[in-house]
DNA sequence: TGATTATATTCAATTATACTCATATAATAT
DNA sequence: ATATTATATGAGTATAATTGAATATAATCA
């Protein structure tokens, strides 16, 4: 009963952002915790639910785990794969990728999260807030 | 936040088994709840869902409602019908259409319900057993 | 080694979901 | 009208899911 249990993960919102979020390529935990402004033991919760049902996989550099989308799962769930991102359409959605593109074009990595997170935080806010 | 709830709504089992049903065509609520052996709220209850996200259509015949997939639902969501059928492959779901099968090749109908229930759950049972 | 940091996990509280039993509603039949 | 029957709904309960806070684990760095 294994597409029963993706629909399950799916029905999720938070877990939803994830996907959506790695549809731009990998991130590590304190990356997607700061984008989209999860706790960081409910964005790890998230992520090892997307795991187990093999939707997205883990790779651990030094001390950072980076997780992104499972090649696997998209080429063997095609058709919902496909729905799914055309439904990803809502503002939040769109609001997480723009936090996402300007992470990416900051110098901000997570090299120091630790020092610098409420930095990342604010500036993360501050740009959504400049584009409304 | 609409396809969410969709997921929401087919990550349950009976839910599941209900849309694999109707997928043969319409049935009232009597019917489902004997063929997949539900109590009847329980069965209500789960067509309310499926219905109020428009998955799902009822139409009023005398003291009857019968339920049918919604036409303009598989329109629109096309790709995730189209994979969620792909993936109603497990025994269960093959069984239940059995039962539906033996039921509509019987004599039985839902204008005696009431008092052949009974029997036709036993003539139900019975033939399912016999397939083994 | 010991301290620091990123991530995972445990615990407890809260909320949501599914279910049963009992009752309400709406339609038919006598 | 009254009784009967099909379906819907309300109340209560059990189970499961989500979350934050605290703690454990694993890796790096000094």
């Amino acid at each position: 009963m294994k597409f029963q249990e993706i629909f399950k993960a799916l029905a999720d919102e938070n877990r939803l952002r994830i996907i959506n979020l790695l549809r731009q390529g990998e991130l590590c935990v304190c990356e997607i915790e700061s984008i989209l402004r999860m706790s960081q033991s409910n964005t790890s919760r998230h992520l090892n639910i997307l795991k187990s049902l093999n939707i997205i996989d883990a790779e651990k550099k030094a001390q950072w785990v980076y997780y992104f989308l499972n090649e696997d799962f998209i080429a063997n769930n095609k058709k919902l794969y496909d729905y799914l991102f055309e439904q990803l359409t809502a503002d939040t959605y769109k609001k997480d990728i723009d936090r996402l593109t300007k992470y990416r074009s900051s110098t901000f990595s997570c090299e120091n999260f630790n020092e610098e997170k409420e930095d990342v935080l604010s500036f993360l806010d501050k740009i959504c807030d400049d584009e409304k």
